[in-house]
DNA sequence: TGGCGAGATAGCTACCACGCTATGTCGCTA
DNA sequence: TAGCGACATAGCGTGGTAGCTATCTCGCCA
C-alpha cells in the first residue's frame, strides 16, 4: 500500500510564494490537455479501463490509457506528462515495464495557494 | 473613494470550472512580468511614484509608471497589460489622456478558485 | 537469448509569444 | 489649429512549444 494513500492532504510549511515558482506552475497548467490529464487522474477508476497490473488508486493510471484518451501521438502525450512531472504536479511510477501516473495532491494544493496569493 | 475599496472580496456565484476558461487564466498568469504587474498593483501607492491626476487607489496605477518599472519598451508593456485586461484580471480606466490600471479582485478570486479545483 | 512491447528521445515543421522599432490615433493645450 | 504627449497597432526577428515520424533503450517472457 502506498504510504500516503489514506492520509489527508499533507500540510506544507508556509513557504513564501516566489514569482519564478509561480510562473513555472502556471506554465505547466496553461494547457488544456494537461488540465484534462489532471482531471482524469482525480478518478482513475472511473476515467480509465480496468488495469491488469498496478492498482489505479495507488500507482495511478497507465500511460497507455492516457495516450489513448488524449488522442494524440504517444511521444506528444509523453512530453505533456513530462511537463507535469517536471513541475512536480504528477508522480510517475515505473513497474513491470509500464509507467503509471498519479496526482501529487500536496504540490497541487501548493499551486492553489500560489494562485490565491496572486 | 472607490466603491469597492472597503468591501471584502465579492463572492461570485458558484459557477462550474471550465477547462478552456482555466487554460486562458493560466496562460495570462504564466509570465513573470505579468505576475509582477499584478503584485505591484496590490499597492499602487507604495510601488509607484505619486500621481498628479487619477487616484491610484480608485483608478489604479498610471501606464507610464508600469512601463518604467518593467524596464521594457512601451509597446511590449502595453501588450502585457492587454493580455491581463483581455483575461479580465485587470481593469483599465482612460482619463485625461492617461490610462490607469487596477486589479479586478473578483476575477482574481475566481482564478484562485479555478486553481483550487484543478 | 532472441523477440517483443512500453515508453523515452531525436529531429523536423508549424505556430505562438515576446522583444524591438516605426508609425498611427487621439485628446489636450499653446 | 498646430504641435505634442500618451498609448495602441503594425511589422519583423527570435526563441519556445506542440505536433508528427523514426529510432533507441530496456525489461519481460518464450
Amino acid at each position: 500500500m502506498a504510504s500516503t494513500s489514506d492520509s489527508p492532504i499533507l500540510v506544507e510549511p508556509p513557504r513564501p510564494v516566489d514569482h519564478s515558482d509561480a510562473e513555472g506552475v502556471f506554465k505547466a497548467l496553461a494547457s488544456e490537455r494537461r488540465l484534462l490529464i489532471l482531471d482524469w487522474l482525480k478518478d482513475p477508476v472511473a476515467n480509465f479501463p480496468p488495469q491488469v497490473h498496478g492498482d489505479p488508486v495507488e500507482h495511478g493510471a497507465c500511460n497507455l490509457f492516457i495516450v489513448d484518451k488524449l488522442g494524440i501521438s504517444q511521444p506528444a502525450a509523453s512530453r505533456h506528462l513530462k511537463v507535469l512531472v517536471d513541475a512536480g504536479l504528477v508522480i510517475p511510477t515505473r513497474r513491470r515495464g509500464w509507467t503509471y501516473y498519479r496526482r501529487d495532491e500536496v504540490a497541487l494544493a501548493r499551486a492553489a495557494a500560489i494562485a490565491a496569493a496572486v
